[in-house]
DNA sequence: ATAAGCGGTAACGTTTATGTAACTAACAGT
DNA sequence: ACTGTTAGTTACATAAACGTTACCGCTTAT
């Protein structure tokens, strides 16, 4: 979300949503908490994500200096990314919303089925 | 995040994205930690949302069952929203984000500078 | 010679999200 | 009669985000 236009008045949310508010910002950080992962790699784990976008996410992360990119001089190359110490300050986001997703999907599911089929 | 394309056997953030995942619905959500808000009010706080796109993410919240309505047949009416039982499993990962934005903000910011002036 | 593996990039197109401006109903106050 | 208030809606337009396809350079293995 580059250029999100809100007033961090509102509040800090604003902030978090500037920097790792994109559609994959969150996952990709996700895949990153348990160490380096190598760009392959990455698309593998999140197999919906093309890899312009992964790349383009991935740029923007560094940018921010949320991730470290490694590149290895060899061939075929090799590229790592991992956590920074900024980026590792999200972690209890990441975590918060692992622990939320599938909880809530079953919860939203089960709302719905309610609300469509009366019962 | 309606038409949120991804596997969640990526992992269960993928859900989380797909129905807290939109720009402003952190926002509006947090808004509502503290117990329910009037529309209007809504609008003050997040001063840079439009009325149209405000309605559309309360609508979207409501569908899936993460805020509740309340409507009072008053004129000039009365409209409040707050947080549902499903809505409210979203509180901690909403107070990571608090937590965060600002100390993210202020260690990017840091960042950027020492990166593009090199001190 | 050819193919496969890796980490991309370029050109192009589509979809989703977001924004603006004008309008509504119904009443209360002046 | 006119204005303000509230919570919207409608029509229209734009911008940002995302996606697809094809392609590149380099090396080792077949």
């Amino acid at each position: 979300m580059k250029k999100f236009k809100a007033h961090p008045s509102a509040c800090p949310i604003v902030h978090t949503m500037t920097y790792i508010g994109g559609k994959w910002k969150p996952i990709i950080l996700g895949r990153l908490i348990n160490g380096a992962v190598r760009f392959g790699k990455l698309a593998v784990q999140i197999p919906d994500i093309s890899r312009k976008i992964l790349t383009e996410q991935l740029k923007e992360l560094e940018e921010d200096g949320l991730i470290i990119r490694h590149s290895y001089n060899e061939k075929p190359p090799r590229v790592e990314y991992e956590l920074s110490e900024i980026g590792r300050t999200a972690i209890p986001v990441l975590m918060a919303m692992t622990e939320l997703g599938d909880k809530m999907h079953e919860a939203i599911t089960r709302h719905k089925r309610g609300v469509t089929q009366a019962q």
